[in-house]
DNA sequence: AAAAAAC
């Protein structure tokens, strides 16, 4: 059997990945590992989590061993899609470089220039960076980047599907073509094979096991619920608290930003110990709340799609899918966060009777049918609750609750939409492929229609000028959300009473 | 129906 002493990498690589305990190279790092090494192009195609982000680091590691960076020309540049990935791939580098003395540069937006600066000035052996921070340190001439002999492009179809296409090829035309070229995608669509064509050279083609099927150590369930926000919310509380003896941690995926900070706040008033983690946020934010969550500190994460793919969290209990998601290898990568590393994983999917097309979908690219949870979460004392936060009187911040009026009350009576009407519609679709049709009554749209619009106009707003500094999640708090909150404001569970630091600083200090 | 990324 292969080990990573057969790979041809140097001792103090291969002594820190026996630090990290590992002996085994995955497929995808067996197959890459020996042509990088040899200086050749690389097209890796493999799925997050299947062990490529070490893939290229080792080798990069045992590469830079010769030589040394020159002030503002980078040695090698690592390119991520987001800025969470980025910095994973610098935390690798700190794992598996223990014994290598290189200067590792992160450029990713939302921080600070002046620290990047500094390690740019000093000779960067190692660049890992989104594209929008890196080509905005290009133009201001603090970087040079005709001296890079190794180029990662990392997640390239999601690069493709954000846009970063462009970026890409400008990027590429101002590395010399002498380079080495590693690039990794999990699928390749047309534009991506292009793109490998231009770029690559005679590149050594390595691809494991494509996953587009779901993982076996994964328990998958559909939850049928009512398409209203406050009937999903109860229906997803009831069902983490159905849950709560297996429940290590969860991560909650919303398809909107704007859904996740409302997730967020809801939860946490309900005395759920939540975070929450979208592009909007601020990065400080969001790198605290990551952190947290990884740490253990922070037992539930309500996030958007940012936290879909790549996101090396081992230890996930479950995923909650608070909406289904619109792009079914969405629905993979999210419930890839469970199960991880042999370990077994439930995922759980809240659908409403608007989402049964996007579910037929789903079912077809995993090539299964999701079973629906059989459990009887009407039967939860709990589920008679309302909306509202639990009534103890007292909340965190010490504001009585008791004079405001329980606005929702009996509204769990009016049951949402027959399940089994849900049931029956999403079989049916299956069946013919034709979209569902269940009856519904069109959304009654009165006193809320001002308020929406004001939201609307709003959001147009900000997204008009510069990301507010502090944006959330206190900002955010104060938007539309009066349905679902009492004058009382929730404090960040998991902090306590105390509202943390970074939430009441500015961005730049 | 969305999200992501530079200021």
């Amino acid at each position: 059997m292969t080990t990573f002493a057969d790979l041809g990498l140097s001792p103090k690589v291969l002594d820190a990945v026996e630090a990290a305990g590992y002996t085994i190279p995955t497929p995808i790092q067996a197959g890459a590992i020996p042509h990088a090494l040899q200086r050749k192009d690389v097209l890796g195609i493999a799925q997050t989590g299947t062990g490529k982000t070490a893939s290229f680091v080792l080798p990069m590691l045992t590469l830079l061993e010769q030589g040394r960076a020159r002030a503002r020309m980078p040695r090698t540049l690592i390119l991520e899609p987001t800025r969470e990935l980025a910095a994973q791939v610098e935390e690798n580098f700190v794992k598996y470089g223990k014994n290598h003395r290189l200067n590792v540069a992160l450029l990713i937006g939302g921080v600070s220039f002046d620290d990047q600066l500094r390690k740019l000035e000093r000779g960067a052996d190692v660049l890992i960076a989104t594209p929008g921070r890196l080509l905005d340190h290009f133009e201001r001439g603090k970087l040079l980047l005709t001296g890079v002999d190794i180029l990662v492009i990392d997640e390239a179809d999601r690069m493709l599907d954000m846009g970063f296409i462009p970026d890409i090829e400008r990027i590429c035309k101002l590395i010399p073509f002498t380079r080495q070229t590693l690039f990794f995608s999990a699928t390749m669509p047309p534009e991506i094979t292009k793109l490998t064509e231009q770029f690559l050279h005679a590149p050594v083609r390595v691809e494991v096991a494509k996953a587009a099927t779901t993982a076996k150590t994964v328990e998958q369930q559909l939850v049928k619920s009512g398409k209203k926000d406050w009937e999903k919310r109860a229906k997803l509380r009831d069902l983490i608290r159905a849950e709560e003896d297996g429940l290590k941690n969860a991560i909650i995926f919303c398809n909107r930003k704007k859904d996740v900070s409302e997730l967020f706040r809801s939860l946490v008033k309900h005395e759920f110990d939540a975070g929450a983690l979208h592009g909007d946020m601020d990065q400080r934010a969001r790198t605290t709340m990551l952190a947290n969550f990884k740490d253990g500190k922070l037992k539930i994460l309500v996030a958007s799609d940012v936290a879909a793919r790549g996101l090396d969290i081992p230890d996930v209990s479950h995923v909650f899918n608070f909406d289904v998601p619109i792009h079914s290898e969405d629905y993979v990568h999210r419930i890839g966060r469970t199960g991880r590393a042999g370990r077994s994983g439930k995922a759980f999917t809240l659908v409403t009777p608007s989402d049964v097309k996007h579910l037929a979908s789903i079912e077809k690219l995993i090539g299964e049918d999701i079973n629906w949870y059989d459990g009887d979460l009407t039967t939860l004392p709990v589920s008679e609750e309302t909306d509202e936060a639990p009534r103890r009187g007292r909340n965190a911040r010490g504001k009585s609750e008791s004079k405001r009026k329980p606005r929702n009350e009996g509204r769990e009576r009016e049951r949402p939409q027959s399940e089994i009407d849900i049931i029956a519609a999403a079989e049916r679709a299956k069946e013919t492929g034709e979209q569902p049709v269940i009856e519904e009554k069109p959304a009654r749209k009165t006193a809320e229609k001002p308020q929406k619009a004001a939201i609307k106009a709003e959001n147009e707003q900000r997204r008009a000028r510069p990301a507010a500094p502090q944006e959330q999640p206190r900002r955010e708090r104060d938007r539309d959300h009066r349905r679902d909150r009492g004058d009382n404001e929730p404090s960040p569970v998991g902090f306590g009473d105390e509202i943390p630091a970074f939430m009441l600083i500015d961005t730049k200090i």
